[in-house]
DNA sequence: TATGAATGAGCTTTCATTCAT
DNA sequence: GATGAATGAAAGCTCATTCAT
């Protein structure tokens, strides 16, 4: 196997390994034996420790870049896209299964600690972070367009805004998973979306504008 | 000066000193520097410095709560309230001066990490953090129905899916903001939350039901 | 409670301690919180931590000395003398409680690990140690002199090593019941000692002089 | 050189340094330059200051193991042998010397004093301890049977009390001679057993049965 | 390309001792 | 007489990193 892939295998390894074992406190004997390999051979491919986590790091976002631009891709309804946000576990397992990590994001909370941690010690990936969040409202600014256009929802949406709305409660609802453990999103996500799809959908199904 | 006191008093400054300073990579003697104490006397008052983390993390949610309490206890029109909600900062500022803590969560985001830090490390700090949200929700909710009696918002309001929804924007706001340090939410927080507004206010100001 | 009754307490519930704690691994903390006291009043009393386990030493070796002249002091034949040497844990327990130290020497093994601890420690406490057991084989000959003026043994023995193979024997015994925790003397020690009396005693009372 | 040996060799370092530097108030700082290596390569063979301590008792109580098996499997008189027991140093100086311990052990209180630390410390190695006196007294009595087969001593001696009375004396003698830093064992130590061998002898040499 | 023994700086922790009260 | 908060020196231990092989 040559040097290219294996260090490639390594990246992805130690991204499996951080998802559930924190950065700080994992030596590199304990991430050299997860990994299967010594330590000298991570000195092969990287300048230290930092500069693994970092490379897992860089690859965990570019990896959520992916999954993102990939979930935003598929031309369907607007409300099917909004109702499917909240499989986002689903999807995490699906991913991370083909690209041969298992079910180390199976929870999100994983993945959010591991991006946090990551940013907080290296303070300029923030510009990729920033990137990923930036084109996943774009592209969701973009679907509303084409959703408007067919006419799904009302042309008049401040887009911009519900981008904004849609995103943010998004992550705010996987962090309060994250931080109180209990799953309210799973249920109340799409309470929420329901009522956010009322307020932009073209045509509204209540005339009266009853909640629930 | 007595002893429950000065752990009190150590407890609030390690506090401090974490709001800016990553846990895992400080020492003890930077600790107990800017604590201005020696590290016997850190030991003389806690079982090692995950002991001192984690009191001083328990402090911080015990501020939070009362916080929280405090910012929803004051009786006033509910949209006054929502418009008041990113104003947090300041409050935390002010909050935190009068406690002797000066400006160190001049920015929310090293609360979040702070907190989301101490969970990671102390699971069993989750109930904890579950009363805080649990409560900040019914709160909501409360604040809703006597908004509902007074013929401020509409009374057939799906309360606790707006609890909900103002909770989790409002989290995941403040979330996206830390981890790509732009403050979209001090623009874009108070549009989604007229909006919202829009939608459960009593008398609708816009009986076309357009957004912006 | 005066000063010197509180020094002497002190000491024989520091012998008490010590006993079933290894000194070099117990705290200053641990002792004077199983003193029922605080470090400050250890140091009132005593120059430091080796200070009182001297004190606490000394204190045990002429309890020792105390024991042992009290055994052998009492008028009575030789043999029966000999039949009661094993019941060691039987007069330690009686003598500990009579002054207040419980059942912490209830075990032989404990006096020899804090007798050789403390001679480790403390050097010039080989003089001390020295005169109880030249002290204990003198007493054995003056015993052994009555007993052959009675007639009771052969007045050609060699009084001075029958007095040093009691003595080895006794003590390796025990040692050998520490190092084992097999208390094979309490069953193969009267034997031996059966043998041995049979080889001094006035008349034989097997003219074969088999064994067993 | 492989790991395996250089284990081996800090273990025996380790044990001739013990033999003369009480373990608890050693510093692994001390022990690491009297073994001539760092810290850290301590750490690398061993789980601590602990583990290496028991690491050299465990060969300590090899090599005991080995010397008496050694010491008894000469075939020769049982009288020359009872004779012999007390050149003990010697043997000890000896079997140091080959392999390499050097005259650590020139004083069998070295080696008590280690033994007994360790058993105290390493509870569970007195399973060894145990099966180390238990082979040594059953060597005895195989050695006194071949002695009653050849004529040497009396067929109705009850040899398991001889062996133990041997052992006993013998360990007692030899820690007489630890805690009151006298040799009487030297001089005394052979007129008992010369007492005992004539109690045990085939041929009374004095009918009469005097001692001395 | 890969190893793992060895390092040493710096970590967390312990604790006998002091001293203001 | 007695306290216990505070100290600081030194302990045991960890670990990223190096380097001869």
């Amino acid at each position: 196997m040559g040097s290219r892939e294996t260090k490639t295998r390594l990246e992805l390894q130690a991204l499996l390994f951080f998802a559930t074992n924190d950065f700080e406190r994992a030596s590199l004997n304990d991430i050299a034996e997860a990994l299967g390999v010594t330590k000298g051979a991570i000195y092969h491919y990287f300048n230290g420790k930092d500069d693994l986590f970092k490379a897992a790091a860089v690859r965990l976002l570019d990896l959520m870049h992916g999954w993102f631009a990939q979930a935003l891709s598929v031309d369907r309804p607007f409300k099917a896209f909004m109702e499917d946000l909240f499989r986002i576990e689903e999807m995490l397992l699906t991913a991370s299964a083909e690209i041969g990590l298992g079910n180390a994001f199976s929870e999100y909370r994983n993945v959010l600690y591991l991006m946090l941690a990551a940013i907080k010690k290296f303070p300029e990936l923030n510009e990729q972070v920033d990137r990923i969040y930036t084109s996943f409202r774009k592209a969701l600014v973009a679907l509303m367009r084409t959703a408007a256009a067919r006419g799904e929802i009302r042309p008049d949406v401040d887009m911009e805004a519900v981008a904004y709305e849609i995103t943010a409660f998004y992550e705010g609802a996987l962090l309060l998973g994250a931080i109180t453990y209990r799953k309210d999103y799973k249920v109340l996500g799409p309470r929420v979306y329901a009522a956010i799809w009322k307020r932009i959908a073209a045509e509204d199904p209540d005339p009266k504008g009853g909640e629930g």
